[in-house]
DNA sequence: TTGACATATTTCGGCGTCGAAATAAATAAT
DNA sequence: ATTATTTATTTCGACGCCGAAATATGTCAA
């Protein structure tokens, strides 16, 4: 399927500076077959020779590195109301970044335009474009490449945006869930670079996980995997409503910022009560964390209890090595993610059951981005 | 990895009754390619030239079958108080069946010695074992062939099941959690044939699934997926109790008999209230059920809506194309999965999300002896 | 019956990957 | 310095799978 010359780059991309031989164990490979490989990607410029690294004693073995001249590739994606975007080279080294605002008004002909402003605003003149990865939220379909639903965003349906790029671009589109770009950043460029099984959770203004099993990102039949904001919870923590509360309606950002707000109104004291309601946002909250505001740490604390809880549930199904929490509240770190370990590790049974590493991703609000670009970077192939 | 020649004999396991150029399309080779290892399995005896097809015009395809005299394979499961084993010609036709009762005093060596005796029980003289696989509840090291811990038998820790047998009987010899192995069965012999992304939800003394994506069994960082019998689940249907109740407790098989056990002393009538408490057994309960027994259907009900409500979080997550209800349970079909189905649908939200269907698994008792027999058949490679 | 057509299977030359042996390039010992 | 040792890379013959063309075997129409 994939050429052995692309398999063999992308396996140099995971440990930069890897010698023919290294390359030929790790994938199982002959070393003639990767000598033969490697001196015809070094001859098309995607490969050079680096510095020799000596072992104690043998032949030196000569360390590969990729070619940043080789070319670039771009990733775009939005959300609520953020556009970013970022451009690697070959190499995989940030090259540019980009970031610009959604407004509430904004139809899908708007958007598509400002995806493709995206792409221009962090193409590097003189070098060559690759590939142009493209995470959107809601639901898409990988395969005919459209965007099938979106419901914050007027008219988000349907939108092809692999062929409107591709005849705009001339390059090959890849489309993804943002969700799961985050996941993919994480396995290429952030802590599950090692993974083989982990979870990506997505708390933004809802709540997604992008799924990664035996070290492929998991889809699902539909292309609906992860949507695990629809969970319903236990009965205990939901506000008095109808109906029994969901996942999303319980710990995500927006429902945090809800929570705040209501209990602020109520005359609860914190940091933020000078501001109007609503009138704060989550770099707001995340200062009065980091501040020790009390108020701001119950309702994190209370929303850490629910998501550990989840991450058990999942883990229990999916018996992951690794939770690997994105989204604006991961930057708090510790503060964050502490009562979620203990919620996760009290709620798991001691026999049958491991709880996963839980940490914060460190990729900061780029990761969607960085996720698309890689999807880019990782279906790149050597063109004839 | 595994040989062309054993892919050919499972893609043929399929589709029984393929031509040479069906196996070809169906594979991605060559239809030369194909035609040289068919030749050569048929040399060797696993294959052998049936009847031809005629479609309309064109030269007739060769149908293509297993041999049944080529061999045979072993499968052997037990769980809480019951061992089955079973035995498949190479065409994957049952050849004998094997029922005995475990009795709780049994220990680790006596159910070891009882599989044993399993095996034997069902081999064909005159024929050649090809291979065995053993599905045993609680955790395995599938690498290492270990049966891990089960918490009900005495001494079950570390059983070195693969090495034990593997040195009386000769063959390859698999080792599998009993859940999995059930999924297997699902996949290889029953309704999930087609199904590259489905759950088989084992309903018995516990609770547990096993999970197929991308068409591969999916075992966790661990070996510990599918553990679903731990899932905490929302308080409002949990009995008072001062930990959240865990869905094992609330729709096991073994759950719902203390449930109604309960509730009969409590002087609920039922067709059961003659018995003494504990006296009853699930087929006792399927029984009354199918005759319309108001306090069991209730009972059923209740756990079906669990059911239905847990099989909504693992499609959201997972997103799979079905769900088979495996156990004793599941011959009650629609008396039992209609709340399940019911359930399921109500709490799916409208978008981002499908319902899997629901169906009720049609291999009965012996689906779990069906599912290690199928893992000895899968794996086998014709010895050179 | 015969020829035209359709489709399955086989034949055969070519390319890609492997494996073993040869060669290269370093260190360590004499 | 020189030689032995160790390990990386390259060379070269072998083999497996592919693809296009040839061949086999049927149906359908005149």
């Amino acid at each position: 399927m994939a050429s052995l010359e692309s398999s063999l780059v992308q396996r140099l991309r995971l440990s930069d500076g890897a010698s023919r031989i290294e390359l030929a164990r790790a994938m199982e490979l002959a070393p003639s077959t990767v000598g033969l490989y490697v001196d015809r990607l070094i001859e098309q410029g995607f490969l050079r020779e680096g510095a020799k690294s000596r072992l104690s004693a043998g032949r030196p073995r000569v360390l590969l590195e990729l070619n940043p001249k080789a070319g670039y590739f771009v990733g775009v994606e939005f959300e609520a109301r953020q556009l970013t975007a970022i451009s690697l080279d070959f190499s995989n080294r940030t090259l540019k970044r980009h970031r610009q605002t959604l407004r509430a008004t904004d139809t899908a002909d708007t958007v598509l335009s400002k995806i493709e402003e995206g792409v221009e605003a962090v193409s590097a003149r003189g070098k060559r474009l690759l590939g142009v990865g493209v995470a959107v939220p809601g639901t898409v379909d990988n395969e005919r490449g459209i965007a099938v639903h979106y419901e914050f965003i007027r008219g988000w349906q349907d939108v092809p945006i692999v062929e409107t790029l591709g005849e705009k671009f001339g390059v090959p589109i890849f489309l993804e869930n943002n969700v799961r770009s985050m996941a993919l950043a994480e396995r290429w460029f952030g802590l599950a670079r090692e993974c083989e099984n982990f979870i990506c959770l997505g708390i933004r203004s809802g709540i997604g996980a992008g799924v990664v099993l035996s070290g492929q990102l998991y889809r699902g039949e539909n292309n609906f995997a992860g949507e695990i904001g629809g969970w319903v919870c236990p009965a205990e923590t939901a506000p008095e409503s109808s109906s029994p509360a969901k996942l999303e309606e319980l710990a995500s950002v927006r429902a945090i910022l809800n929570q705040l707000a209501a209990a602020i109104a109520n005359g609860r004291k914190s940091a933020l009560s000078g501001r109007p309601l609503r009138g704060f946002t989550v770099d707001d909250l995340s200062r009065a964390a980091r501040e020790g505001d009390q108020l701001v740490l119950e309702k994190l604390q209370q929303a850490g209890e629910i998501l550990g809880r989840t991450i058990c549930q999942m883990s229990l199904l999916l018996n992951p090595e690794m939770v690997v929490v994105a989204g604006p509240l991961a930057e708090l770190g510790d503060l964050f993610l502490e009562s979620m370990r203990q919620a996760a590790v009290r709620h798991t049974p001691a026999l049958h059951a491991r709880t996963p590493r839980i940490v914060a991703s460190e990729l900061g609000q780029y990761s969607g981005a960085l996720g698309a670009a890689a999807q880019a970077v990782h279906q790149w192939e050597p063109s004839l």
